[in-house]
DNA sequence: AATCTATATGCACTTTGTTGCATATTCAAT
DNA sequence: ATTGAATATGCAACAAAGTGCATATAGATT
């Protein structure tokens, strides 16, 4: 219950192809809900056979023709109950804090190593999150509302990331100290 | 190729049933790595159909028998290989984050309980959080080398929670703000 | 006497997620 | 000429994860 929606969601914002969806499941949302073309066609077909969706044929020369989707009455009723329903913290799976909690398995310097190697990720993942903010919301007093609400889950992420760097900081100091 | 891992980097602290397991998938553990019991006594059965645990039955009065499962030789050497293989950055799953994405589809009033409902969340996690880093982490200068990654899974979880709390406050006061 | 909690394990079903394959066209590059 | 990338859709098979239900005993509580 949960795929269906976010498909919903972006679905809610611009009618588009399960191509198109795939492409934003890759940038945009997928920064908090990653999903493949193969997921979005599948859970496509099952929206469109519950009716929260529709599609048209769009006939295109020289491509393959799309199917255009866009969020029924009933789908969009659908979306705004799911949205006022109360959401339980997101339950974390990180499987680096699976390998620290046992890290003294295996000699310090492999754990540091993945340590510096998750620093850098997050530190690429920050940046390209600075970059967005200066690309497409470098003026905070024109925002539409619906910018105001995605600069927001921007904002999410930028902490996000900064958190996890000032961590990965705090813990490769505490590891290197103690081998001292 | 993941909750396997799990169960054996656990296992390979304390050998346990799975009942036990279930457990620790509640608590510390649990904390970044999530799995019900049926989950877990599925994974078992596989995993040791595989060899890389074994099972001793403990016969008990009054209580039904409990296996009591560990780690083989194999097993060990598979979790080694695993940790120092790296790893990539966990893709988060957030459905506060979609609904955010598309806020401006309900009125602001219920938007604004959401995130106040999250913060409220995230402030009860922080919480936990520092008690059990006061409980059982109070000492940081005996700590033994397995205390002292597990203090810094915790230190994980406390600038986490920390940082959603921040954005959640930054959140907030922006859309108040804006509705005026 | 009945209910609740803790201990202990498991099956069946459904939903998600992943991987590989298949098709079809246009445009750009080699 | 051929290869590769981008556009556009989808099936089939399998692996992993999640939900609901089922069983069984003992002790404590109501």
């Amino acid at each position: 219950m949960a795929l269906s929606h976010a498909i919903l969601a972006v679905l809610s914002e611009n009618t588009c192809s399960g191509y198109d969806l795939a492409k934003q499941f890759d940038g945009s949302v997928g920064f908090f809900w990653k999903a493949t073309h193969q997921q979005i066609y599948r859970e496509l077909a099952k929206l469109e056979g519950k009716g929260v969706i529709e599609s048209r044929e769009i006939e295109q020369t020289g491509r393959p023709n799309k199917k255009q989707y866009s969020v029924t009455e009933s789908g969009l009723a659908m979306l705004c109950d799911w949205i006022a329903q109360p959401s339980p913290v997101a339950p974390t799976k990180d499987e680096l804090l699976v390998k620290l909690f046992v890290g003294h398995l295996v000699p310090l310097e492999t754990m540091l190593k993945l340590m510096e190697q998750q620093r850098a990720l997050h530190q690429d993942a920050l940046k390209t999150y600075h970059q967005i903010a200066n690309q497409y919301f470098a003026n905070p007093e024109n925002f539409s509302q619906a910018e105001h609400f995605q600069y927001l889950t921007l904002r999410n992420g930028i902490h996000y990331e900064q958190g996890w760097l000032n961590w990965c900081e705090e813990a490769i100091v505490s590891l290197k100290s103690r081998s001292e």
